[in-house]
RNA sequence: GGCGGCGUAGCUCAGUUGGUUAGAGCAGCGGAAUCAUAAUCCGCGUGUCGUAGGUUCGAGUCCUACCGCCGCUACCA
């Protein structure tokens, strides 16, 4: 049994989770299912990143521990993994006794290992803030939240020497092409440390709210080490009783938004191999949600709520829509019409309307049991072109692809019912052995589509078993035609996807 | 400014290493069917493949210029 290592990025909990943050941990989630399907032995990690300096500021402002702060907003999250079914082995927090020890640990390692030297940084400094500026980010040489002027000043700290992994980075990426996808991604972090590193800082002197330096107990480490080591740290914690890493070290997948790239593709391995550990194997850039027609806009999160779209469509239609209306790894335009449109045309009627069909001819021409009968050669090759296709697409993280290649199957059955007519099969008693192959093929094959699609649709897959009485066999050996035992009792409960009246939404504000 | 990418049917997009009549889904129009959530199935597209040149027997697919759009150009989570 191999193993699956993969992570979301930890969500920083100042901000509510949004849009954003629930598509990639159901990118993650798909991909976990679908390889415990496979029997795989997958550990799956997401949490919340809960230090620095802007948590311990609003806590301030809120009257709040920075502690009782992020222990309340990490909930949030915790709730939002929990709202889209999501299935993490461990929710870490940088809170953890466990991780803070961790870190520092690791990077004492990276200190021996003589990476880390003490510097000073220089900046332009807004006392209000509490933070270092860049000139271009000023506003006529003022701060852009206190309109005050940044004085210069000199902070010691301690450097991480980045700039000596210049070399074994780009020969990393040199031998390993597929260790950043999308290829442009790929391209795009390589050419970046193509262009020189610079050593980066890895800790704060003037913030609180940190994992102290074992060395230096006065500084703390600068959030994104922090943060970054959350995917090995869990390791070392989650299973008290168990080191985890010859498990399941290094990463097979780690995926994270485009956002915050370099700090993966560069920072983060460089970290590794400076404690002469492995890195991921491959890293899964995904795009942006965009509104339809619009720019960019950092409230996508409140122009479509994914949980309003789970109160009135259900989770499985929110999980289906995000990875089936963008194409996984770029970015693309959503809204709430485009929900609707889809959840009708390819859920509902499509799929739903499959499963109803079925059950309904089967209750009605054979007394509610699935007959014995041969599967048809034609759909018999359907699925087992789309169980290569969906589990190919899946292993690559081409998520909108597998879906693509499972609804040719749904197609393939909607298109076998008109073929074949079983009312008219029904008919004529000396033709009950045609109409038996048809509804055998008809009941088999919609199986075989619930399990292609169990990790995308973790609701509906089971429902859908039930509903042609297969039991409860999701593994992935299931999804080859011909499994479902012949006599099973069809149990029709009602329209899968149900329509919706009204598309949510109007125009948001 | 530098590096990189994009611009293909009304809409969203696919288009391997250049090669016969440029594709899919949606929407639209027409038809069939009735098991089903009026859900399904079949048929229908004269698209300057951003513009102008070039290479080639042959380019959406390579080269040059131009127009338009976008990404990256480092530690402030």
């Amino acid at each position: 049994m191999s193993s699956a290592f993969l992570t979301t990025p930890i969500y920083y909990v100042n901000a509510q989770p949004h849009l954003g943050h629930a598509y990639t941990t159901i990118a993650a989630d798909t991909y976990a299912r679908h390889m415990r399907q496979r029997g795989e032995d997958v550990f799956f990690l997401t949490g919340t990143d809960e230090h620095g300096d802007k948590n311990a500021r609003v806590a301030a402002e809120l009257g709040m521990t920075p502690q009782d702060f992020v222990d309340r907003n990490s909930a949030a999250f915790r709730r939002m993994t929990d709202d889209v079914l999501a299935t993490p082995d461990f929710f870490i927090r940088t809170t953890d006794p466990g991780h803070i020890a961790y870190v520092q640990d690791f990077l004492q390692a990276l200190k021996d290992n003589g990476h880390v030297y003490e510097g000073v940084y220089e900046g332009l400094y807004c006392t209000g803030c509490e933070a270092f500026y860049k000139e271009d980010d000023l506003v006529d040489g003022l701060c852009p939240d206190h309109g005050t002027k940044p004085e210069w000043l000199q902070e010691s700290n301690w450097f991480f020497r980045l700039s000596a992994f210049e070399a074994p980075l780009l020969a990393h990426y040199d031998a390993n092409p597929g260790f950043v996808s999308p290829a442009s991604r790929f391209n795009e972090a390589r050419s970046f440390i193509q262009g020189g590193l610079e050593d980066v800082s890895l800790s704060r002197a003037s913030i609180d709210w940190g994992v102290p330096l074992p060395w230096a107990p006065e500084q703390t480490c600068y959030v994104w080490f922090d943060a970054l080591l959350n995917y090995r740290s869990a390791m070392s914690y989650a299973r008290p009783d168990e080191d985890l890493a010859p498990r399941y070290w290094p990463p097979r997948w780690q995926l994270l938004a485009k956002d915050i790239l370099k700090f993966h593709a560069v920072i983060w391995p460089a970290m590794l191999m400076g404690a002469g550990m492995a890195l991921p194997e491959r890293l899964m850039i995904h795009g942006y949600l965009t509104v339809r027609d619009a720019k960019m806009s950092k409230s996508v999160g409140n122009v479509l709520d994914p949980f309003a779209v789970i109160d009135a469509y259900g989770v499985d239609a929110l999980r289906y829509y995000l990875l089936r209306d963008v194409r996984f790894g770029g970015d693309g335009g959503i809204s709430y019409e485009a929900v609707h449109e889809r959840y009708h045309a390819e859920l509902a009627n499509d799929l739903g309307n499959l499963v109803n069909r079925v059950v309904a001819m089967v209750g009605k021409y054979t007394d509610g049991r699935v007959p014995a009968g041969a599967c048809d050669p034609a759909i018999t090759a359907a699925v087992e072109t789309a169980r290569e296709a969906v589990g190919r697409h899946t292993g690559e993280m081409e998520l909108t692809e597998a879906l693509e290649a499972a609804w040719e199957v749904v197609r393939a059955l909607n298109r076998f019912v008109e073929e074949r007519a079983p009312w008219t099969l029904a008919k004529d008693p000396g033709r009950a052995d045609e109409l038996a192959d048809v509804l055998y093929t008809l009941a088999d094959g919609t199986r075989a589509c619930a399990v292609l699609l169990a990790a995308f649709l973790p609701v509906s897959a089971p429902r859908i078993l039930a509903a042609v009485g297969a039991g409860d066999a999701l593994g992935w050996d299931e999804a080859t035609a011909g499994r479902l035992a012949a006599g099973a009792a069809v149990a029709g409960e009602g329209p899968l996807f149900p329509r919706v009246e009204e598309p949510l939404g109007g125009a948001p504000s």
